[in-house]
RNA sequence: GGCCCCUUCGUCUAGUGGUCUAGGACUCCGGCCUUUCACGCCGGCAACACGGGUUCGAGUCCCGUAGGGGUCACCA
């Protein structure tokens, strides 16, 4: 038998990111095994434009290279993967259930359903319908139409006995049927509801495993029920825990941003976010930009993979090491027994540190090509990249290492982008390095007569130059190099001063000196 | 509140009765390296929720308590 899964996402307008993980493990599921990944839209309930908001959704897993077998843009036997477009089938299913007995016309008034349940609510007990106004027969159904009433369609849920299921990642499961309400499965225009929807939809494109956030664990029940009666076979349960807020055991939640703010890595997380996306143009209001959502990943230059491999390890693991895991030896080793069965919540810095170590071993070129998207973005580089332009870029990202984290970091090193004239020197480094040390301007302007004669201009001379400046002087390196950076880049941190340097080249650096020493000696006379 | 679920370092986790003076990872704290920043390296702090059993022996099994969470729609 061929596993088939599946995600059945709404339409919401952005992947959230413990969403991704459920669907992470579907996807493994099913593909480890050479089974179908399927992708559901439930929107049922949807009134909202469906390409404003299913689309980010879709964008989502293509970058996460969760590709799915059946679903929108790629169709299937099974077309509509929509259940908007899918009535006829929930209903002919209801149709069904009433027919059988399973399900009833039910006449009661809102008002009369809230009554009977306030008065369990009062006695302490669950709400079970009395089913005053069900209506079995058309002669019955006549008689309370004849009182101006309307009817949906409610499950007549056992009264007795146990519903009992094996569940993948919780072991047996019971369930007392006498404590399940009545739910509706049609409502009076006709239109259904999505527990109907959900186990015909499943049923009729042949999935075999349900994988999805417990929250839905006491909803199968319910849904068993129906498949049950619509003579389905069961598909194999595996109800996994839901991902939790940073520092709680909270379900995590897209509208609880403020609070995830409070959250001091959280916080600095979503500032560096920020911080990119200002500079490429990108809206970083909190609440549609924040690390909840995917989104968010992809556009400050998170690599998938990194994505992939902490979400994979958020209730889940191997063994008592091993913690990088490709896609590849995600499909060998993941297997559903060993999810854990308490909640995981979420942590930016492990998520951080894998994108790190993912980004650090991405090869030059990778990474350099990731690098120029941003820079284009910010208008740091034209669009097509000037071949020249290409290679400096290369050893920019090449020096920076692995200070280069996320993509978009390749911004703190604008520095080279900018126009000399233009270049801002930092306030704080200027004063310390520059203003402070009563020797700083004598010093940068001596070597300044060195750099403008010395023969070669790479990282190697150049060290070779200060050093010599340095013993000519009588100083350590220490002395001049910090003054040097905070002149030459206007920064107070940066890579290494001599790559710095060899990559503006002569010319450039030279002339920062000046503009610096130029910067110097206005404050000097400002303060006197 | 009813029902259901969960509970090992701050966080993610290993652990299926003895090999656990509880292992790994992230964070954090020292130190080293160093022209800054970052990386790297070395070292360190830090957990079995509590109480009863069962057993020669319990993180591991049972019962209870506490805490946390989910769910109780004509939402999905």
């Amino acid at each position: 038998m061929t596993i088939r899964t599946r995600f059945a996402p709404s339409p919401t307008g952005y992947l959230h990111i413990g969403g991704v993980r459920t669907a992470l493990f579907n996807w493994l599921l099913a593909k480890q095994a050479g089974g179908q990944f399927i992708l559901r839209i439930d929107d049922t309930d949807s009134r909202r434009n469906l390409d404003e908001t299913l689309q980010p959704i879709l964008d989502g897993f293509n970058w996460l290279g969760l590709d799915w077998d059946e679903g929108p843009e790629v169709g299937g036997p099974h077309t509509p993967y929509f259940q908007s477009q899918r009535l006829a089938h929930y209903q002919a299913a209801a149709k069904k259930l009433l027919a059988s007995g399973h399900a009833y016309r039910d006449y009661s008034s809102p008002a009369e359903m809230a009554t009977e349940r306030e008065a369990a609510e009062k006695e302490k007990r669950d709400f079970v319908y009395s089913r005053t106004w069900m209506a079995e027969s058309d002669e019955q159904a006549a008689e309370f139409e004849s009182q101006g009433r309307s009817f949906v369609v409610r499950l007549k849920m056992p009264r007795d006995g146990k519903c009992e299921f094996h569940d993948l990642v919780r072991g047996d499961v019971s369930f007392d049927w006498g404590r399940e309400a009545d739910h509706v499965i049609q409502r009076g225009d006709g239109t259904c509801l999505y527990h109907l929807a959900n186990v015909v939809d499943d049923h009729d494109f042949d999935v075999t495993h349900v994988v999805r956030a417990v929250e839905h664990l006491s909803n199968t029940p319910r849904q068993i029920f129906i498949l049950q009666s619509l003579g389905y076979e069961m598909p194999q349960y595996a109800h996994i825990p839901f991902v939790a807020e940073p520092g709680s055991k909270n379900k995590l939640s897209k509208r609880k941003i403020d609070q995830y703010l409070n959250n001091k890595d959280f916080k600095r997380l979503y500032q560096a976010g920020a911080e990119i996306a200002k500079r490429i143009g990108v809206e970083a209001d909190p609440y549609s930009f924040n690390p909840v959502l995917v989104d968010f990943y992809r556009d400050i230059g998170f690599l998938p993979d990194a994505v992939l491999n902490y979400l994979v390890l958020l209730g889940w693991s191997l063994d008592d090491k091993t913690e990088d895991f490709s896609r590849e030896e995600m499909l060998e080793h993941f297997s559903a027994d060993r999810i854990v069965r308490s909640e995981a919540s979420f942590d930016c810095q492990k998520l951080l540190s894998f994108q790190a170590s993912y980004m650090n071993a991405l090869p030059l070129k990778q990474k350099t090509k990731m690098c120029l998207g941003f820079l284009q973005k910010a208008n740091l580089v034209s669009d097509p990249v000037e071949c020249e332009q290409g290679n400096l870029i290369s050893r920019i990202v090449e020096s920076a290492g692995d200070r280069i984290c996320m993509a978009g970091d390749i911004l703190k090193f604008d520095t080279f982008f900018i126009a000399d004239q233009n270049m801002e020197f930092e306030e704080k480094p200027f004063q310390k390095r520059m203003v402070k040390p009563a020797n700083a301007g004598f010093l940068l302007a001596e070597f300044n007569k060195i750099l403008n004669a010395t023969d070669d201009f790479d990282a190697a001379s150049l060290e070779t130059a200060l050093h010599g400046f340095c013993e000519t002087q009588g100083i350590v390196v220490g002395d001049v190099i910090h003054a040097l950076r905070v002149a030459v880049t206007g920064k107070a941190a940066g890579f290494g001063m001599f790559d710095t340097m060899a990559i503006l080249g002569r010319e450039r650096t030279c002339n920062r000196i000046q503009i610096a020493l130029d910067e110097l000696a206005k404050r000097v006379e400002a303060n006197q």
